[in-house]
DNA sequence: GTCTATAGCTTGATAGAC
DNA sequence: GTCTATCAAGCTATAGAC
């Protein structure tokens, strides 16, 4: 393959990943994308099969270095603790905030990513699918890791509190503006040190609450 | 406006509904809602203004009542604390309980809807401006409640708590299946008892853990 | 690898008969 | 109110020159 070819292959992943995440996968035709990547329509068929070749192509470019950062964050929390669990905020922690330090450190190249990670979750169309394609093996990690911290819990509830860290992780992703707007400009969706600050203790307080037997 | 005229204006509106909750905006066209209406696409035209009005009729068709019930269930929570505040549970409950209801009771009338304002509240494209629109009256009321009841919170820490509590909330309307996956059937995306009996108890936990001054 | 040109279809929307 | 018929525009995708 020609260095030129790649260098075009991911002008047009970035145009899609911008595109599809503000309007979504049936929002956005490709020659919208081959105009804002600045290339012939015809080129995007000679780099992908298909348009949902091209969305799916997006998605998984970057979905296994989130995947690498995270599991990474939990190999160093288990390593600090070769004997007793670590807490469920530790791991929680470890869950969320590569994350959230991906997009504080390089805000420009995750943003759109995250925001289309937020759409499909909240999806019925792509949500069960490809988020258990792309994501639900790390996840399985997690709730082990969490099942050690807290050994009395029961499954089910283990499930239900991570669909609701799911929920509003996601939305805080998705940066619509929303809480800006009810906020009055006191919040800001882009704030990450705001959200590193209280997502993973409002979540760890969450599952302590419904998973701790009294 | 004859009789027979609004009964196919609902059919349209369930139509749309159904099919605007699986495919968001962009994914549906008007053809096929009209094929799904069982009526003919010009008068997708009669009794609406274009494919836009339509998806905004269908927002609003449920807006006023959804607003109705959880008005109906603070002024239950505050009549029953004449003098002193509710807690943050409480609170939260009349937030979110009044729509698990619906749900519950009636689950083929409210599931596309409330899957639908998942999608729009996750949406760069959407979610600022229509969750905003619809619904941010009726937050701020909850807002002010919950000040009254947590009277040294900073407002930064209750908004951003209010943020949580969105995602949550919507991802669990959403009803995308992924929950079932991970867990391997233990969950059930529509069971609205398991739900009812934790997220509110989660939410309250984290604003609680978050807004309460130590 | 990149372009021109175009096939074959579907789209949102409307005009006009009944 | 409801239908038939239709339009101009835009769509995904491809064939073939360079």
């Amino acid at each position: 393959m020609a260095p030129r070819s790649n260098e075009t292959k991911q002008r047009i992943l970035d145009a899609a990943e911008k595109l599809f995440a503000k309007e979504g996968f049936a929002g956005v035709t490709v020659r919208q994308i081959m105009r804002e990547a600045g290339a012939d329509v015809a080129l995007a068929y000679y780099h992908f099969d298909s348009k949902r070749d091209l969305f799916d192509a997006v998605l998984m470019r970057r979905a296994d270095h989130m995947n690498d950062v995270r599991h990474a964050a939990l190999d160093a929390v288990e390593q600090r603790h070769p004997d007793d669990a670590p807490s469920v905020q530790e791991i929680i922690e470890a869950f969320t905030q590569p994350l959230l330090k991906l997009l504080a450190e390089d805000h420009d190249t995750w943003r759109d990513y995250f925001a289309l990670i937020a759409q499909i979750n909240n999806s019925p169309q792509w949500g069960g699918e490809l988020m258990t394609r792309f994501f639900d093996p790390l996840v399985r990690r997690f709730m082990d890791a969490i099942r050690r911290a807290m050994p009395d819990a029961a499954d089910v509830d283990l499930f239900w509190c991570y669909n609701f860290l799911s929920g509003a992780l996601t939305l805080t992703f998705a940066e619509t503006g929303r809480i800006d707007n009810l906020s009055q400009g006191l919040c800001q969706s882009k704030d990450m040190d705001a959200i590193s600050d209280r997502l993973p203790r409002f979540i760890a307080a969450g599952f302590r609450h419904i998973c701790n037997p009294t």
